[in-house]
DNA sequence: GTATAATATTATACATAGTTCAATAATAGA
DNA sequence: TCTATTATTGAACTATGTATAATATTATAC
């Protein structure tokens, strides 16, 4: 019962270990043959587990994606959010946030896709989201804190509320790439939602 | 090849027919033993129909949702939409929009929640959304129409986002609810959200 | 009415996602 | 080394959804 916990126990490794090995395993396959003509069986074999184990790791497909992505974002955050902190202004932030989001988008467009819709699955079906963070919500976290602290974020309506409306914006902007990934223009598209974000639907009188 | 379309062809006929009795059969079963409980086996033995018909008419177990909660929103959009020319401001018809809906939500927990993300999943993964308007959509549209009409809500951006804000405040709500159905207050979110959804989420200064 | 083309239905077999469970193996702590 | 806990395995199982070839129904033209 007792946890010895002597940073991570041999257990504790092993399982990190099978997961990072289940995770490169799948992406591979993902990139060779595409990401629904892999199955779970393949991915199992491949990495030289039963089933059962790969499902003990990753409940549904899409958590591969989800670990993955989450992952790379991770490894970027800290820098994402550094750089963050030069920016002046909220509008400026979100926009590089976006763009760099963006890019990552359109470099892999199948994955990413695959990843919204299981997001907002979740975000739906998931009553609590602990665990659950996305690897964007730092970064939409990041932005809203350091826009109320100037003063130009609102701080008068719940901040669950205004980090949805952030992820709504990220969200935005990538549908609008999936719809029409020949015509989009993503400078136009950011700048927009961006607007939105921050004025609102009411015209300024 | 021609088609003759006498007021809808016998065929046309006999497929709206099994349609509704899909849906009606579905329903019942959905009500009966529960949305996941009911195997499309089981609708299809209930409604007399091979499996391979009842896939032919809707692909997926969630259509079968998405029709009925159409269909019942076009039912009372008519009435809906002349009420909201009856209110002063876009506020207001919002509001009464969205206590409307949550009166459904509260009442069909399960069901709503099951459309919820098979419509958002839609709107990512369809790259084409012209034929699968949600129920919804065209309230939505009013809203925005009469708002733009009146000069309160901006037109320097394209409709199609704005729209996608309104749906963004809609499914907002209803998520609220779902994190805490029992902590929920629905005035005061729905107070909240269209809030953010008017003034946006910059500082008045 | 009857022939014919187009479309819908049916039954069956199939592939995959995901679950369940009892037997087995590995690890933790004493 | 002993014991409790936890992880893995393999196998059988359920449910979605697909594919297909045979059959039935409908539309249209004659």
């Amino acid at each position: 019962m007792e946890h010895h916990d002597p940073a991570a126990s041999r257990m504790e490794r092993k399982k990190e270990e099978n997961r990072q090995k289940i995770i490169a395993t799948a992406m591979g396959l993902f990139g060779q043959h595409g990401y629904d003509a892999t199955t779970m069986e393949q991915i199992a074999a491949a990495a030289d587990i039963a089933k059962g184990t790969l499902y003990n790791y990753f409940p549904v497909k899409e958590a591969i994606l989800d670990a993955f992505i989450k992952q790379s974002f991770k490894e970027r955050n800290a820098e994402r959010i550094a750089r963050m902190h030069a920016l002046p202004d909220t509008r400026s932030r979100m926009i590089q946030m976006l763009t760099d989001l963006m890019a990552g988008v359109a470099n892999q467009p199948v994955i990413f896709e695959k990843y919204f819709i299981y997001r907002i699955q979740n975000m739906i079906a998931l009553r609590q989201d602990e665990s659950t963070h996305s690897g964007l919500i730092s970064l939409e976290q990041a932005i809203l804190e350091l826009g109320q602290q100037s003063g130009e974020l609102r701080a008068d309506l719940p901040q669950a509320l205004l980090l949805a409306l952030i992820e709504f914006v990220f969200i935005e902007v990538a549908q609008q790439y999936y719809r029409a990934p020949e015509t989009f223009k993503a400078s136009q598209t950011i700048e927009d939602c961006v607007d939105l974000f921050m004025n609102g639907a009411a015209s300024r009188s």
